[in-house]
DNA sequence: CCGAAATTCCAAAGCGCTTTGACAACTAAC
DNA sequence: GTTAGTTGTCAAAGCGCTTTGGAATTTCGG
C-alpha cells in the first residue's frame, strides 16, 4: 500500500492525502478524518526512504558502534543506549547503528554522515585529541558528544560529567580520613574521562604534597577481571595502598574480590570509592560492603542527549549547547579511617 | 556532491557512472578507473535513501529495543548486539534500532517493517505464544528469531540454544552428586527460555521421583539484586535447598552474596550451576568460588544470526533455517557432593 | 445575484538513485 | 562493401513521497 493507491482508493489526490496526514491546515476536517480512518484500516505507512528523499529528514540519529572479534562489549553502552531510546521513542525517532572496526571509527562516522541516512550524529568514548572532532565540525550535520576531548578546544556541543571534580572530591574525602597511600584503577589511558579523573586525583593529592606514582595507577578496559588483576598487583607493592579510587563499579567488583582473597577487610584495611554509572544490574548499595561512590546516571545522560539532539533536528535549530553535570558523592561503608 | 554533479564533472552520463560504481560489466575499464578515482577525490557517497528507493534494498537489518523509564537495560542485549555488529560490519550492513514501549512491541515491529527502512528483521526475548510471530510470518520480509516461542508451531526461522537440555543435564549432575533439595532462580516467567529451562529441571527431577515445588522457583528479571533477594528467601525455607540452578551469571552474583552472608560455603553447603552467556565482564571462572556453568556464547549467536540474515538478504534467497545449539556443561568448584 | 476572497483540492515537478531499451561506434565475418 | 555482432554510452522512466503554483469550488459582502 502506497500513497498513490491510498489516494485512488479514497478518490483524492496524493497531495490532499499527504497534507491530511502531515497536519497541514488547508484540508477539510471531514476529509482528514476520512483519510485517517482509511490509514487505520489499511495499515498504510509512508515509505521512509521516499520521505527522506523528499524532505531531507529521516527521523533518525546515527551512531557508530566499535566492534571487532576481540573487542569487549561494554556494559555501559547498553545502558546508555536505553537512555537514548527512552527519549527517542517519544518522538518516533530511531537509531542507525553502524558497526565499525575500532581502527576505522573516523571513516565509519564519515560514511554514516554522508550516506544521508541520518539527521544527526552522536559520538562517545571520547579520547584526548579525538580525531573525530575535526571531522564532525566539518560535516554540517548536527552532532552531540558524550564526554569531551582533552586537548581540543571545547567549541563543540557536548554533554559531560565533571570527572575531574568527582575524583577530586573523592580523593579529598579519603585524605580527610587520613589516607596517604592511594591507587587508581582507571579506564583505558587514552580515553578522556580517564585522563580527567586521574587529573582530579593528582591535584587533590598535590594539595597535601602527595603524588600518584605510576605503579599506583592502572589503566585498562573496565571488566571485573582486569579490576581483580590490577588490585592483586597493587597489594603486592612494597607499600600497599589503603585507599583505592576506581573508575567503575564493574572494576570494583574484581578489585574487591582481590581484597577479600588477600584477607583484608573493605572499609577497614582498605577504603574504596568507585564511580557509579547507575547500572541497574550492579548496584553499589548491594555489595557485601556497600560502596561509597561518585554517582551520575548514564541512562539519564542518554535521555538528555537524545532530547537535545532530537530538538535540534526537529526545529532545524542551531547546534546543541554544552552541558557539564556534577556528580554526587555518596558515602557508604567501603570508606573508613585509614588504618594506623 | 551527487551522482549528477559527479557525472557532469566527468563528462559521462549518470548511467555510466552508476554502472562503473556498481561493478557492471558493460563499462570500459579505463572509464571505470577514472570514475573510481574521481570518487576518491571528491569523497562522493551515494545517497542511501535514494538508493533504497530505487533498489528496494537498504543494507540494514532492523530490531526493536524495548525501552521505558522503568525498564531495565539488559547486559545481555549489548553483548548480543556486539556479535551482530561484528558480522554486519564485514558486509557494510547497519542496524536500524527502533526503541519501543514494551507494551507495544508488536506495533513497533510492524511500523519498522513497513516503514521500508529495513531489509530484514530480528527479534529476541521470545515469550510463550509470542504475538510477534504471526505478524512476522504475515510480513513477507525475511526475519530470524533468537530463541523460540513455546506453544507456537516451530515453522519459523530461528536460532536457539537447547535450554531444556542444558538445565536437564545440569540437574542430572547435581542429582548424581546426591542433591535432593533443588531451587531454580529463573528469568521472567513468560520468556521462552525460562519456560524451557524449568522444563529441563522438572523432567530431570521427575526421573528420580522428585518435584520442583512452587516456592522453590523464582522468576524475575536477571539482576544481581533480584538474585540476592530470591536466594535469601530460599534459605529461609523450612527445608533449605542444597542445589541451585540459576539462569544467569548475573543472578548468580547476587545469589552467592546471599549464600556467603548466610555463612554458608559455596560448593560445600550449597552447590550452584548457572547458565553462562559468556559475558566478558562477568566470567564464572573468576568468581571467588569458580562457577560450574552451562555455557553458550551470546556473542557467537549474534554473529551467526547476522551471518544468516545478511546472507538471506543479499542473495534474495529463501528465509533462513532453524538451528539449535547445544550448550557445554563446564564443571568448576561451585558444585560438590550434597552435604549429609 | 455578482465579484472578490477564502477554502479545498489537484497536476506536476523534484528529491538522487538504478535500470531498461536504444543508439552509436567499432570489429569481425562473409 | 555490406551485414552481423560487440562494446561503451546515453536518455528517460520509475521508486514513493512532499511541495509549489494554480484551478475549482464555496462563502460572503454589497
Amino acid at each position: 500500500m502506497n500513497l498513490k493507491q491510498l489516494s485512488e482508493m479514497l478518490g483524492l489526490s496524493q497531495t490532499t492525502v499527504s497534507r491530511a496526514l502531515n497536519g497541514y491546515p488547508e484540508v477539510n476536517e471531514a476529509t482528514r478524518e476520512r483519510v485517517l480512518r482509511a490509514v487505520q484500516e489499511t495499515g498504510y505507512r509512508p515509505n521512509k526512504a521516499a520521505q527522506r528523499l523528499a524532505t531531507g529528514k529521516a527521523g533518525s540519529i546515527g551512531l557508530v558502534m566499535p566492534t571487532a572479534p576481540g573487542h569487549y562489549s561494554d556494559v555501559h553502552f547498553g545502558e546508555f543506549l536505553t537512555g537514548l531510546g527512552e527519549e527517542a521513542v517519544r518522538h518516533d525517532f530511531h537509531f542507525v547503528i553502524m558497526p565499525a572496526d575500532p581502527d576505522d571509527e573516523v571513516g565509519a562516522l564519515r560514511r554514516l554522515a554522508i550516506s544521508g541516512n541520518v539527521d544527526a550524529l552522536f559520538v562517545a568514548y571520547m579520547r584526548g585529541h579525538d580525531p573525530r572532532l575535526p571531522l564532525l565540525k566539518s560535516l554540517s550535520i548536527p552532532f552531540l558528544v558524550h564526554g569531551r576531548s582533552f586537548g581540543t578546544e571545547p567549541d563543540y556541543p557536548y554533554l559531560d560529567i565533571d570527572n575531574e571534580g568527582a575524583f577530586y572530591d573523592a580523593t579529598r574525602l579519603l585524605l580527610q580520613l587520613g589516607h596517604t597511600r592511594f591507587c587508581l584503577l582507571n579506564g583505558p589511558e587514552h580515553l578522556d574521562f580517564a585522563i580527567r579523573r586521574r587529573k582530579g586525583v593528582v591535584s587533590a593529592l598535590a594539595e597535601r604534597g602527595l603524588t600518584l606514582p605510576d605503579d599506583c595507577t592502572s589503566h585498562m578496559s573496565m571488566t571485573d577481571e582486569h579490576g581483580q588483576f590490577a588490585m592483586e598487583r597493587f597489594l603486592q607493592l612494597a607499600e600497599p595502598p589503603t585507599a583505592i579510587l576506581c573508575s567503575s563499579t564493574v572494576l570494583a567488583l574484581g578489585a574487591i574480590r582481590a581484597v577479600t582473597q588477600a584477607g583484608l577487610k573493605l572499609g577497614e584495611d582498605i577504603s574504596l570509592i568507585a564511580h557509579d554509572d547507575v547500572l541497574p544490574h550492579l548496584k553499589p548499595e548491594n555489595f557485601s560492603v556497600p560502596l561509597t561512590t561518585t554517582r551520575s546516571s548514564l541512562r539519564a545522560a542518554g535521555v538528555r542527549i537524545a532530547e537535545r539532539l532530537i530538538g535540534t533536528v526537529k526545529q532545524d535549530g542551531p547546534f546543541p549547547e554544552q552541558e557539564l553535570w556534577k556528580t554526587e558523592l555518596i558515602v557508604r561503608a567501603s570508606t573508613g579511617a585509614a588504618p594506623r
